[in-house]
RNA sequence: GUGGCUGUAGCUCAGUUGGUUAGAGCGUCUGGUUGUGGCCCAGAAGGCCGAGAGUUCGAGUCUCUUCAGCCACCCCA
């Protein structure tokens, strides 16, 4: 068992690939800032009700991909399988029901049982956003627009933008309507998946990716014209506001989405060369019931899996990460020097420096060599007779040339 | 949940039709005379060959089981 292998779905981040992490987490959060986001950091479990009222209770990862567990007390919780719920509910401490808007981001992990596969884990990371308390559809267009400068940030190219409206709540009956009354007729030819949606989620047949499926789905009725001309004016108007904006997009008006919370304005973002799991971001806007709460909040947000983003990185040659700093590496000849080398260290690293010594009763030419690994530039020598001498020996390893420094000068010429 | 592929040193992998003490490259460590790195050379350490059972005189190699990883379906980010 733990043979140095994590569970199932969930990995090591080393401190090599951690900076890659690190980078992307503040280019983000750059980003955001300039948008007026601040970052809201929330538990990663929350009360099960959150998610199932939040996320409703027909949606797949609600009904059997979530991590629940009863804690001492008795509580349901449930580790968060996405991030607006709960900064939902985290944002019902502020004056949101009443129309004041909230601009937050989240990153963090998020937890489903699904089976492993290439860009899918289990313990996943997201880096989402929320806008909350207003309904506007130029804001739609502005999330969707910081989306994609995000991703422009980070050296993404070449990704798809697939938009739809699934019209306010209001519009799904008749628009469903439409829609049942043509599937009607296909039920027979449809997968086994689909025949079940039929009955519970009808519109989740639209994004079906079984061949025979599709087929049908290609002749199905142009729902968005049974929505309300307010449902209709909303879309139209948040594209125009892309248009505005100079961001591409496809209208698709077979994208759903899975979770139950949407209304207008979905997106989702894909990228090729990911294997099956291409969609690297996606959101919309949403209405979004809590418990005990009579009124839905409402807002629109995004989440991007930080995985698939350095994924789609990975295949594009476009990864980032800040240039780390060269140490100052201490080369220690005898215990004495080595205790002065140790003092000598703090002082520098208090000051700011990063410093590297060996510890170990080490031969000069090993430390040189951890020197050389550790890709100092400068390295400071120190032996008896130095120490007698009150100096050091500053070598600069580019060029080699070494020279000796009395002591009280050595930290202004590191 | 369903299928396919794969499990041999820290890492990437070889291991012939089952045959003695299991290999390479990289990495690590130590040397190549006094206190100097990278390149080169030499040497060393490091593996119950994923786990369990079976066939056999003999299994890294064959069979079964199991676990794990990867990939696909599914779902989604």
């Amino acid at each position: 068992m733990a043979n140095g292998v994590p569970p199932p779905g969930t990995a090591d981040i080393f401190p090599e690939e951690s900076r890659r992490w690190r980078k992307l987490e503040s280019v983000a959060a750059d980003v955001f800032a300039r948008y007026g986001y601040g970052e809201l950091r929330t538990p990663v479990f929350e009360y099960t009700e959150v998610f199932q009222r939040g996320l409703g209770g027909e949606t797949e990862v609600v009904q059997k991909e979530m991590y629940t567990f009863e804690d001492r007390g008795g509580r349901s919780l449930t580790l968060r399988p996405e991030g607006t719920a709960g900064v939902m509910r985290a944002l019902l401490n502020t004056d949101v029901l009443n129309g004041v808007e909230q601009r937050v981001y989240y990153c963090g992990p998020m937890f489903r049982g699904e089976r492993p596969a290439a860009g899918r884990k289990r313990q996943f990371h997201q880096i989402g956003v929320e806008n909350v308390g207003r309904v506007s559809p130029e804001l739609d267009a502005e999330c969707i627009a910081m989306l994609m400068h995000l991703l422009e940030e980070i050296g993404i190219t070449g990704s798809v933008l697939k938009i739809n409206s699934r019209g306010v709540m209001a519009d799904r009956e008749p628009a469903g309507e439409l829609l049942r009354n043509y599937f009607a007729g296909h039920v027979a030819d449809m997968c086994p998946d689909c025949k079940n949606r039929f009955e519970r989620n009808l519109w989740r047949i639209l994004d079906c990716k079984e061949a025979g499926c599709r087929q049908i789905v290609a002749g199905a009725p142009d729902y968005f014209s049974a929505y309300s001309a307010e449902s209709q004016e909303y879309f139209n108007r948040v594209l125009a506001s892309l248009d505005a904006l100079g961001v591409k997009y496809q209208v698709d008006r077979q994208l759903v989405r899975g979770l139950d919370y949407y209304v207008h304005t979905v997106w989702e973002v894909t990228h090729d060369g990911l294997g099956g799991q291409n969609a690297i971001a996606g959101g919309g806007r949403y209405e979004l019931f809590l418990p005990d709460q009579s009124k839905p909040v409402r807002g629109v947000g995004f989440a991007a899996g930080m995985e698939r983003l350095m994924l789609v990185q990975d295949a594009l040659k476009a990864a980032q990460v800040d240039p780390e700093e060269p140490p100052v590496f201490l080369v220690s000849l005898g215990t004495a020097a080595r205790l002065e080398n140790l003092k000598l260290a703090a002082k520098l690293r208090h000051s700011g420096r990063r410093v590297a010594l060996e510890v170990e009763d080490k031969s000069m030419k090993a430390q040189m060599r951890s020197a050389n690994r550790a890709g100092a530039v400068t390295v400071v020598i120190r032996g008896e007779d130095e120490l007698a001498r009150g100096v050091a020996v500053v070598k600069n390893m580019a060029g080699g040339e070494q020279q000796e420094i009395p002591l009280g000068e050595l930290a202004d010429k590191l």
